[in-house]
DNA sequence: GTCTATATAATGATAGAC
DNA sequence: GTCTATCATTATATAGAC
């Protein structure tokens, strides 16, 4: 959708490289210097653009942001899943977003909470949706569960590479995504467990093991 | 189980600081004068006795990988999925280790790559062995099922800091294990979805688009 | 806007005294 | 085994020419 490196101003080009660069080896791994190289400019102008290194990473952040929350139109709904999906759909276009993404997310900074926020919060409205038009089953704790399923929603990618590995090196991406379809569904459709033992000897342990003192008194 | 920090060899003490600071700011962002301050030795020291900084992250690897494998006796089992609910049970003890673990699972070294395969392992056994007890679902793809099932009990790891942040702050892990167990369970009982249309749909999907090319002929 | 040259600080690692 | 002192390299960032 965007970029192809020939159009872009130098500044931009200079994100971009630090996009990719942050995004697989890490902000401490990667210096100006090797910034500078991948852009093909001095460092002195790393620096005369971005102003240092740190606000360099703020402007890599923030464009990120832009692309995860503006690149559709400005209607609300799931843009932060939207643009997940179209990212992965097209993993050797988009791999850097991805990786820089994932490293935001594992780091927890202000842009990698930001994008967690709004991944559960979204996920926590589709299922609310799903719940109210009767097609998935409601819940005790509808908090936890949304925040157990965008967890399981994001492992993939924070594992990719050993998800790559354990698949084969050669996996691309799609196939490996669509492989995935089938046996996710199906966890999610049928579960994993033939019945409820496992669940209902929980919850007697749960019962039977004191709760964490909270000022509601009942069971 | 071990240490307490008084009776530990120097050696061990810089290594069991080098853990920390590795686990918590990453391998580039410690500095072995970070480490050294930490042990309360001079830097000099700690290249004595381990070489150099990348031979003291190997010892690192290789302590928390002897953690994992041996800290048990030498019988076969779910090692690794043992020593984890171990840490987790005690995470104020264990968390740099813990901490330690999600960074090499990340970086995809080769100790996290030996852990992940180690505990993707385990989980193959583990879900085989409930469908031959007959107490788990089979699957058409076991493969695929264990390697997403292994993923999502590693999510919380990789995000326990955006997982505390969810819950807030304040929140111990062992409440929050405590208040993940019966959603989780429930899901692996009885899924999200009521019923299987969404399955089916993904199941009618794959059939329509061509699978990619294999040597296999028929559908 | 872009560069070269450089200031200043931090880094990994060494030498050698004790 | 542990230290102080120091080297060589690299880091971020600045100054100033073009």
């Amino acid at each position: 959708m965007r970029s192809a490196s020939g159009d872009l101003t130098t500044a931009a080009r200079i994100r971009d490289r630090a996009i990719e660069l942050f995004g697989s080896r890490g902000y401490a791994a990667t210096s100006i210097r090797d910034i500078a190289r991948a852009a093909e400019v001095s460092p002195a102008l790393v620096i005369h653009h971005f102003g240092s290194k740190e606000e360099l990473r703020r402007a890599c952040d923030e464009y990120l942001i832009g692309s995860v929350f503006d690149e559709k139109d400005r209607t609300r709904g799931p843009q932060v899943g939207a643009a997940m999906r179209e990212w992965l759909a097209d993993v050797d276009r988009f791999r850097p977003y991805v990786d820089y993404l994932a490293a935001m997310l594992q780091e927890g900074g202000d842009a990698g909470n930001q994008v967690f926020d709004a991944l559960l919060h979204e996920t926590r409205e589709m299922i609310d949706a799903g719940v109210a038009d009767g097609s998935m089953r409601p819940s005790d704790d509808p908090e936890m569960r949304a925040l157990l399923v965008a967890l399981q929603a994001l492992a993939p990618l924070l594992l990719r590479a050993q998800l790559a590995r354990t698949l084969g090196a050669d996996v691309h991406e799609t196939a490996t995504a669509r492989r995935m379809t089938l046996p996710m569904l199906d966890l999610y459709t049928n579960g994993l467990y033939v019945d409820d033992r496992m669940l209902a000897a929980a919850r007697d342990a749960m019962a039977a093991t004191a709760p964490p003192p909270t000022d509601e008194g009942g069971a």
